[in-house]
DNA sequence: TTCCAGGTTCCAA
DNA sequence: TTGGAACATGGA
């Protein structure tokens, strides 16, 4: 099937690192979406591909989003202006919000390619085999397998003390469906609240839940990367004092996360999420 | 071999 | 309430 819509870049959209279980061959992208294999390639502004609807394709990139308009309400400052052209194209996609909370709970701490080999791992070990053309995928576990899965298990796909977490988390949501929905109708302060109380869970983690599974844009995850733009582009916005604190220190502490959150949702408004991630991926490319 | 990673938790002060 | 160490593991 095919689709024109713009403006949409899809190598940037599943590039960025938002999400981690797709993959590249021969000019298609492969992955899955509500357990079916989808494959997916973009010709100039057309979008082809099988085994899955307009609508759904649609809904998963966002298409229906109004990217000028977010760009109208997110561009501030010369910085963002430049980050936004140079990825024009890069669109939020909907995750599943079960897969995206247990993969955000493996992806602390870990560089990207460690987490997508532990994802892998957790979908072979506990997923559907699932093939299309001859390429084969493994669909992500569903929360059942998990609970009833073996920390030792879990350590073998190389989560570490990872395990413990998704173990508790996923034994802790029971109704999984109506935990979701629940979090979709809440405001955006009050799902993070709740999220929160997951183990393994941290201002972070809900963060990118809430950003990327239940279409909470005005969410701005704070990560090692964001915290390299602030301090390289937006120093200005804080006090020297703070600047040089979290310059010297690794990670962030809860006081450091929160102030830098809070600047990103005034800053850049009600589509904050989306300035994040431009943000996130261009400072990565440039450190490459 | 060493460094570091889309941070969270635990505990002492 | 807050700051800082501990945490398992693997990619680069």
């Amino acid at each position: 099937m095919k689709l024109i819509q713009t403006p949409f870049d899809l190598d940037l959209t599943l590039c960025c690192g938002q999400i981690f279980k797709w993959e590249k061959r021969g000019g298609w992208w492969y992955g899955i979406i509500n357990d079916n294999p989808i494959k997916i390639r973009q010709l100039s502004k057309d979008l082809e591909f099988e085994n899955a609807s307009s609508d759904l394709i649609k809904n998963y990139f966002s298409l229906n989003d109004n990217l000028q308009e977010i760009k109208r309400k997110v561009v501030r400052d010369e910085y963002i202006k430049t980050v936004l052209k140079k990825l024009w194209g890069l669109r939020i996609i909907k995750q599943d919000p079960w897969e995206c909370l247990i993969s955000y709970i493996c992806a602390t701490y870990k560089n990207i390619a460690a987490i997508k080999s532990m994802l892998f791992n957790l979908s072979k070990k506990f997923g559907e085999k699932k093939s299309l053309d001859d390429f084969i995928m493994y669909s992500f576990p569903n929360p059942k397998k998990l609970q009833s899965a073996k920390e030792s298990d879990l350590l073998k796909c190389g989560l570490g003390y990872r395990s413990k977490y998704v173990l508790k988390t996923a034994r802790k949501i029971l109704e999984p469906n109506s935990f979701f929905d629940e979090l979709y109708q809440l405001p955006y302060s009050q799902a993070k609240k709740r999220l929160i109380q997951l183990p393994g869970v941290g201002p972070k983690v809900a963060d990118c839940i809430l950003l990327f599974s239940l279409e909470k844009t005005e969410a701005f995850p704070v990560d090692v990367w964001i915290k390299r733009v602030i301090i390289n582009h937006y120093s200005d916005h804080f006090s020297k004092s703070f600047i040089s604190k979290i310059s010297q220190s690794r990670s962030i502490s809860c006081l450091e996360y929160t102030k830098i959150n809070e600047f990103g949702r005034s800053y850049f408004g009600e589509h904050a999420g989306y300035a994040q991630e431009y943000l996130f991926y261009f400072e990565r490319m440039n450190l490459k």
